[in-house]
DNA sequence: GTCATCTGACAGGAACGGCTGTCAGTTTGT
DNA sequence: ACAAACTGACAGCCGTTCCTGTCAGATGAC
């Protein structure tokens, strides 16, 4: 541990703990969304990733860290996915609103374990609660800034705007939700255009 | 313990019972509100209600069925009180979903620990989440319902309203929560017309 | 080849909560 | 008054988890 640096199978000290970061990242989010939060236990993490209780240590203060890890981690991959859409799609914003929901829901249907933490586990912890909140902050003012962009002048004021996006994330998390766990029965496709005429209905204007 | 039945302190003992199971359910609530779900051991809700653990096993089987009792007890409430609104109020449809509201929102004014288990805490276990996810279900059904009798004609088809319902309900929730944790600053009277008009947006056909 | 670095396995301390059992003392019915 | 029912205080077992420390063995730089 004292001040290391040397390469080990062929990969410098740094790729080695970076790596290792990943591969615990990774199975805390296989974990939590096979066994839930309670199951995802600092031992589970570290036999899933293959490693030691001590490399666990060297990328995490505390087991909540990786937890927040996590959830940090699929959260950027699903901003990354939705902020592409929006800066490639053209055509009208019922269209662009429909291509952004439909990248999502084909994300989270590749990759279940995904959709299962960003809104299922994303409320086990008190840390994870706030972490969440603050990423459906985050989502909101993103969805507000597109409503305006998409509506333009017909746009409601932009606090008005941040709170549906607000109730709009939180709700449509919820039916993710259901449908991840299998409680609401559609196809992708039914999913994916209940959710954009949803967030049209909210944010058009009478 | 065995066969037990005699009068104590002019009380029955299924009175008695009674009594310790709502002074055990109220010490539930508060400690969810004040210290959140970690925070809320066996031991701590006994202290709290003044009684030892072995009446503790007299209403419940496991801690998590306390928990539950809690949230049930929070969740008749609130339907209670929108139930008796809904049936009392006359006027406009825009009126009565305004009234609804109002009387939500002075509830968890007038109570905010009533408010933060059912809108925070309800995620806390994964028998909560299911427990909460239920609730949400039955809230969106009678979203669905009301929303048909309110707008009669012009309502949506039944399978799409309990989607909005759905939708609208845990989006809600989490604006609540927001509002009761300070991150979103409004009046009660803001927050009632936001949720009003919300509600509207996403209920009136286009 | 040799030594320092790195890795994996594993034991075990410390703390905590769920849950059970015992026991002395109080209240009630007869 | 006396026995049975009832109550409250509390000790303590059991299982779990987090986290640290030790040690043998593998790998790489020189």
């Amino acid at each position: 541990m004292s001040t290391p640096v040397r390469s080990y199978g062929g990969k410098t000290a740094q790729e080695r703990a970076q790596d290792r970061r990943e591969r615990l990242v990774d199975a805390t989010i296989a974990l939590l969304a096979e066994h839930g939060e309670a199951g995802t236990t600092m031992t589970a993490i570290c036999a899933r990733a293959g490693l030691t209780e001590r490399y666990f240590y060297e990328s995490f203060a505390h087991r909540e860290d990786a937890l927040l890890a996590a959830l940090d981690h699929v959260s950027a991959q699903i901003a990354a996915a939705a902020q592409g859409v929006i800066e490639q799609t053209p055509g009208s914003p019922e269209e662009r609103v429909h291509a952004v929901m439909a990248s999502f829901v084909d994300l989270v249907s590749r990759d279940p374990a995904l959709g299962l933490v960003a809104v299922v586990h994303s409320s086990a912890t008190p840390s994870l609660r706030a972490r969440r909140h603050e990423l459906i902050g985050t989502f909101a003012d993103l969805v507000a800034h597109e409503a305006a962009v998409l509506y333009g002048e017909d746009a409601w004021p932009a606090d008005r705007a941040r709170l549906q996006g607000l109730v709009y994330i939180a709700g449509f998390a919820e039916l993710v939700a259901s449908w991840l766990t299998g409680e609401v029965t559609l196809t992708a496709e039914q999913l994916t255009s209940t959710a954009s005429d949803l967030f049209v209905s909210l944010s058009r204007r009478p």
